[in-house]
DNA sequence: GGAATAGTGTCTTTCAGACACTATCTG
DNA sequence: CAGATAGTGTCTGAAAGACACTATTCC
C-alpha cells in the first residue's frame, strides 16, 4: 500500500442554541476567543488517533466546552478543504453543526451571539479562517428542519429540543419564528403541529399555563423522541 | 500549534448512470476490482498534497475510469471513519456519489453492476470496507433528486442528465422510473415536467419522434442547464 | 377499421394560506 | 364590563392522485 502526505483533519463544530426560548426566543451560536491565530472561531480540534468523527465531537465539547454526558447527534453540513483556509498547514474541517438547549450552555467558556438573517455574525465581525461559511450552513441546515412550509416531509414540533416540556403552542411557535426568521400563522401552525403533540392532563382535565392576562392556554408535550434528521446523514 | 497523528484521507466515488436511457433504461453502478485487498469495490484514491477533495474526485475519475473534462458536480455523501474500516491503516473516506451519461462510461475499466431496491448489489456479493453502506448513501441521494411526489421543492427533468435531448415524455418517464425504483402514472407525471420542459420545433411544427408504432411523441428539451442539487452541499 | 401509443379533461382529496369568528381568562 | 390571549370554523386555491376519455399514427 502506498504511503501519501496526510492533511491534518479537524472537527469545527457550529453550536447553535435559543436563548429564552419559553419567554422571548432568540437563535444564538457559540464562538470563543483563539490565541494561536488571534480572533473568534468556532470551538474545534483535531482528530486523535483512531478516533471516530463522533468521538471527536464529544471531545471538542468536552474540553473546549465543558459539556460531557449525553448529547444530540452533531449533523455534518460538509468538508471544508482549501488547502489554504488555514496558512499554517494543510488542515481539513469535517463540519457539523449541533443544537443544545439553552440550560446545557449556561456556563459555557465564549459568547453566544445573535446571527443575521444570512447566517453572518449579527455584530458584523467575521470569524477566523472559513468559519463564517460553516456558520451560514449551519443556520441553513436548521432552517431547513424547522421549516414548516412543506408537504410530504417529517414534521416535527422541535426537532433539536430548544424548548422545555411541558409548553404552549405559543411558545412553540416563538421559537420557530426564530430559527426560521419569518412570522407564522397562528392557526396553520397550530394545525399543523397538533398531531405530532400531546397535551399535558392533570386530574382528568387539560393542563394549562397560568398566564398573567387572557385566556390560559394549553400546554404540551411533543409526542416524539427525536426527529429522523437528527440521525447522521446517510445512516 | 500542536501535532497530531493525522488519519489518511480518500475520496471514493459511487459512480451511477442510466444504461439505456431512451429504451430500456436501468440504473447502474460502477465498480472494479482491485488487488491489495483482493476485491471488488468503488474507485477512490489518497488526497494528494493539499490537492482539494473536488480535485481528488478529478483525479480518481482521470486515473481509475480514464475520465478526463468537465464532469458534473460531485455531491457529498458522507464521511466513513470507522476506525476499523481499513483494517490496514486508519483512512477516512469522503464519499461522493457522482452521476455520468452512459456514453462517458463505454470503455470504463470495471463493470457497471444493477442494483437492489435498497442499494445492495444485484448479485448479492459485497464490496469492500464500507461500500455497500456508501452505494446505499449514493442510491437515497439520487433518488431524493429524481423523486417528484413532492410539493414545494424544485422539480427537474433529469437532474443529472442521464437521458440525451431531445427526448420523449415517456422516454424521460422511464428514467424516472428506473431511479426511484417505481411506476409513475403518465398524465400526472406529464403535467409535472411539462412546465420545466421546452418543446422541439421543426419549421414551426413541434417535432415528434417516429415511433414503430401508434401516435409519434413530441420531442422536449430540459429547460434549465442544471438542477440547483447538483452545487455542492452548502456551497 | 383495429391495435398501439400519445396526450388531455376532469373529479376527488388533501392541505396551505388566510380571515373571521368564538372561548376563556384578568382586572 | 373591556381587554387580552387562546383556539376554531371555514373558504379559497393549488396540486397530487386517479380514471376515463380523445387523438394520431401504422398495419
Amino acid at each position: 500500500m502506498e504511503t501519501f502526505p496526510r492533511p491534518g483533519v479537524t472537527v469545527d463544530l457550529a453550536v447553535l442554541t435559543v436563548l429564552d426560548a419559553s419567554t422571548d426566543p432568540e437563535l444564538r451560536l457559540v464562538v470563543q476567543q483563539r490565541e494561536d491565530p488571534p480572533g473568534t472561531a468556532l470551538p474545534g480540534g483535531f482528530i486523535r488517533e483512531r478516533a471516530t468523527v463522533a468521538e471527536t465531537v464529544a471531545d471538542v465539547l468536552r474540553r473546549k466546552l465543558g459539556l460531557s454526558g449525553p448529547l444530540p447527534t452533531p449533523r455534518l453540513l460538509r468538508v471544508f478543504d482549501d488547502p489554504r483556509r488555514d496558512t499554517r498547514s494543510w488542515v481539513l474541517s469535517v463540519a457539523h453543526a449541533l443544537s443544545l438547549p439553552e440550560d446545557r450552555l449556561v456556563d459555557v467558556p465564549g459568547r453566544l451571539v445573535p446571527l443575521t438573517a444570512t447566517g453572518g455574525l449579527a455584530d458584523g465581525t467575521s470569524l477566523l479562517f472559513d468559519h463564517d461559511e460553516i456558520v451560514a450552513a449551519a443556520l441553513a441546515d436548521v432552517r431547513e428542519r424547522y421549516e414548516i412550509r412543506r408537504r410530504y416531509v417529517d414534521v416535527h414540533p422541535d426537532p433539536d429540543h430548544f424548548l422545555a416540556e411541558p409548553f404552549t403552542l405559543h411558545q412553540l411557535r416563538r421559537v420557530h419564528e426564530a430559527v426560521v426568521g419569518e412570522e407564522l400563522h397562528k392557526d396553520n401552525f397550530a394545525r399543523r403541529m397538533k398531531p405530532h403533540l400531546t397535551p399535558v392532563t392533570e386530574g382528568g382535565e387539560v393542563a394549562r399555563a397560568s398566564n398573567l392576562r387572557g385566556r390560559p392556554a394549553a400546554l404540551w408535550r411533543r409526542l416524539y423522541p427525536a426527529h429522523p434528521g437528527l440521525a447522521r446523514r446517510g445512516a
